[in-house]
Parts: C-alpha cells; structure tokens; sequence
RNA sequence: GGAGAGAUGGGUGAGUGGCUUAAACCAGCAGUUUGCUAAACUGCCGUAUGGGUAACUGUACCGGGGGUUCGAAUCCCCCUCUCUCCGCCA
C-alpha cells in the first residue's frame, strides 16, 4: 500500500513511475486526491464539534455541581443539536476513509528507477550469469525418471497419502533434502541472519500484513475450523514479527531467516512445465527476510543477492540472475531479481530464488516503523525478502546436471551434510 | 473441554461516572553539579490524525467491537487473549 503522503505531494511522479509497470494510475490518483481533501476536511469539522462538546460537558458538569439546574438542562438540549450534526460528519468520514483506502490498495508498488519497462518475462534484463552447464551423457533423463530410477522421491505415493503434488521424499532423497536446508541455514547464519523456526499456519491479521490477504485468499490452505492459513512462505510469519513494531533506527538493519515447510494451491495449468518438482502443492524454502533502513535499502537488497549468488556458486549449479523489467514484476515490489539455474535434462530454466525490496509498500500495512535517534517522526521501514533457496528445483536441477551412468554425484558443500556422495 | 481471576504508557502499578490534562515509581533521553564514575537535582519522556512555515495546537486511543450518559479507563453487552485450578495429551 502507497503512502498517502506520497500520492498527495508527488501525484505526477506516481503516474509516471506507475507507467512502467504498465498501469494508467491517472484516474484513481485523481479520484484518491479528490477523497483526500473530502477526508481532511470532514475530519476538521467533527474535530471541531467534538472540542465543543467536550467543553459543554464540563460545563455541564459544573453547573450541575453548583446546582444551576435550568441553565444544565439547556446546555443539554444544545448538546443533542450538536451531536446530530457531528453524526452526519462522521458517517461520511467513515465511508470516504472507506472509499479512499479502496482506492488507495488498487495502486501497485512504484518501480524502482532501475526497472526497465516491459511487457513479459522477455523483457526481463539478464544481470549476470555464472556456472557451466553441464555435458550429459546419451542417456540422461529429466528428473522425474531419476527419482524413480532410485527410488528418492515417490509422487503416487504421496497422491495416496495426501494428493497431487504433495511428494514423499525417501533414503538419499529425504537426506539431501535434509542436507540442503542444514546447508542453506548454515550459511545464512555466516551471512549474519538469525534463526527463526516460525509457526506454519498464521491468522488473519498476519495474512494482511504481508498482503496475501484479502486478494490472494485462493491461493492458501484454509484451515476453517479456527481460521489459520497455512503459509505459502516463511516471509508471512517471519516478516509479520515485526507488524505493529516501531524499532530503534540503530537496529537496523534486521535479518532473519527461517525454513519452513510452504503450502500453495497453485490453481494454475498443469502440464509438462510444471511436471515433477517444477511446481508442488507443499515444498521446502529457506527464506531471508530484512528489515532495513530506507536511506540504505537497496544495498540491503545487493548483499542478498550476492548472498544468494553465493549458495548457487558454491552448488556449482550454472544459473543466471534477472532484474525483472515493469510488466514482469509483482504488485507489491519495487525491484526484483529472480535467480534461474539451469537444469540439463529439462533444457530448462528453472526460478530457484526471487530476491525484492518492497521499499515501504509492505511495511505501511505492517505498521513497521523506527525512529531515528533525535527524530521526533516515526518512518516506515523498508521490507526485504528472497529465497535463499527453494529445494525442489534445486533437487531436480542437482539430479539433472550431477547425473552421471553410475549415479547421481552430490556437490562437494553438501557432503559433509549427507553423509554420502552419490545417489546410485 | 470445565470453573474462576484478569488485560491501564517501554516496565511495575494507582485509578468504581466530572478534582485525571491517566498518579507514582523504575527504565530511557537532555542538562546542572563533578578530575572520572556514581549520586543528587531540573527538564523531557507514547501512537495516529487534522490545522499551522514554525513555535504551537484540535481530536482520538486504557485488549478489540458495540451500547448507556451532557460526560466513560470507570457502568452494560459481545468477542479475543492471558493467568490459576481441574480434565485430556506428545
């Protein structure tokens, strides 16, 4: 959600930036102007009546004290004129507040002044690549045929338990899963965040905080019950621990990290794009949250991305980082990189990471602010988050690109974690 | 799940209809004093929103939402959460 401020005082820069994202904002920034100075100045008017009656009150109050009961009385009959009028103020106050606020969540994020314009993911802009990819051998195969080949990761049986899209990882395969979450927290640890292991079904309050709510409520499990969501990423809790939260400007920034398990309906296509662990109801992520300083955000976000970068190198997986341009980018950021690896058998890229700083879009419905030393104003903090990393198409791209006629080898980093190094 | 007791500022905690402009203490910040530390003293010490260049100032907020009243932290109703005891339980 945009600042009220920033709409009422740069209202042209808006529609600017807004164009890049490929939205007309021109008539709701005009309509959100207009409700604006409708709110103000219904606000004043019952500020005023109130002052009033606040005064006539103790007056009231007095005379009844020094017994002046006639003079009481008419003060009470100019009370009740009073607060007929205020009433009306009021409820057309609550519906313009109303109204504007509806107004105001139609507005995307503003894209950051890097973001090129674009239609599609075609338009995205390749910032880097790194890694080789790999020469297979004749008789390579994607990964869906690997798992069953040795019997790693079994999907019927999971539809039998569960449904579609719901996997049970077995032996070397419930291992490396293991193996790469140890890995990822451990690293993350060395990049300085802290350890969170949050609950994985939230309420409500936490499902507006990050934005998935109220719009994206098909998108996540409902537990109906008692009205908890399970959560499509560890960013709904771990970034919700700071909803309603004013910090000291010295502690930032703030990083933590969790790995959770992450639910999403994904009711989309499916099809050979999305078969095996390109696309899953429930998946493994290890997530990286911060919570930073708007002077300094975006070098916030750069240390992110290297760190995540870092984990893909050290994988020796072959992959690429995006900057994704206005058409591509989601509603609520103002810069994203998406990191791709590229997994062999598929001929594919798969999005493995999408690294964003949501500048204050996120924390003006959070309510997550700081103040710095001697400043007598709350701000906003700006809120980033990325995946550091999501495993299944990790798994299918370390699979596809290690394999080899006598197994499956594991990267060297992960070694010490699995205990093991080849799948055969 | 049953019974009872509660929810007040960063913390402790007073406040049963107007004398509260939410006391007091602690913590914190600034200053005075001091060779330094400590202590003492003085002042400041919440959030949101409206008006104002600003100083300043109006309004709201005592878990959340309604209601009674000229006037509610205080009385009434509903909800949520916490604590204690009992039951159940990895």
């Amino acid at each position: 959600m945009l600042t009220i401020n920033l709409i009422r005082e740069n209202p042209e820069f808006v529609i600017e930036r807004l164009g890049v994202k490929n939205f007309d904002a021109a008539a709701i920034v005009n309509n959100i102007l207009t409700l604006d100075r409708r709110r103000r100045e219904l606000q004043s008017q019952s500020d005023g009546i109130q002052s009033e009656l606040n005064t006539l009150s103790k007056q009231i109050g007095l005379m009844m004290k020094n017994g002046e009961k006639d003079a009481a009385e008419k003060a009470k009959e100019s009370v009740a004129t009073m607060k007929e009028q205020q009433k009306s103020y009021i409820d057309e106050l609550a519906a313009t507040e109303e109204e504007l606020k509806n107004e105001i969540v139609k507005l995307p994020n503003l894209p950051h002044a890097s973001v090129a314009p674009g239609k599609t993911a075609d338009d995205n802009v390749i910032v880097r690549s790194g890694g080789t990819v790999p020469v297979l051998h004749s008789d390579a195969a994607p990964h869906w045929d690997l798992i069953k080949k040795y019997d790693i990761i079994d999907f019927d049986l999971g539809i039998k338990l569960t449904g579609a899209g719901f996997p049970v990882y077995k032996g070397k395969g419930a291992k490396l899963q293991r193996a790469l979450v140890n890995f990822f927290l451990d690293e993350g640890e060395k990049a300085g965040y802290r350890e969170i292991e949050p609950p994985i079904m939230v309420n409500k309050d936490s499902g507006f905080g990050t934005g998935q709510l109220p719009d994206k409520e098909g998108q996540m499990y409902h537990a109906t019950l008692d009205d908890f969501y399970m959560i499509p990423t560890a960013e709904v809790p771990v970034t919700n621990i700071y909803r309603d939260v004013i910090l000291d400007g010295s502690e930032l920034p703030v990083r933590n990290m969790a790995y959770t398990p992450c639910f999403r309906r994904e009711a989309g296509s499916w099809g050979a794009h999305v078969r095996g662990l390109n696309r899953l109801h429930q998946f493994d992520k290890v997530e990286i949250v911060q919570i930073a300083h708007p002077d300094n955000s975006y070098e916030q976000l750069e240390e992110m991305v290297k760190h995540v970068e870092g984990l893909l190198v050290k994988l020796g997986l072959p992959y690429r980082i995006l900057r994704l341009c206005g058409g591509d980018i989601s509603f609520t950021s103002a810069l994203t990189y998406d990191f791709e690896v590229f997994s062999a058998a598929q001929q594919r890229w798969l999005e493995v990471s999408s690294t964003s700083n949501f500048e204050a879009f996120q924390a003006n419905r959070l309510k997550c602010r700081f103040k710095d030393k001697g400043d007598k104003q709350t701000r906003l903090c700006h809120t980033l988050n990325g995946s550091a990393l999501a495993l299944p198409r990790i798994v299918a791209a370390i699979l596809e690109n290690f394999q080899t006629p006598d197994g499956i080898i594991i990267p060297e980093v992960l070694r010490q974690y699995t205990r093991f190094d080849i799948i055969d």
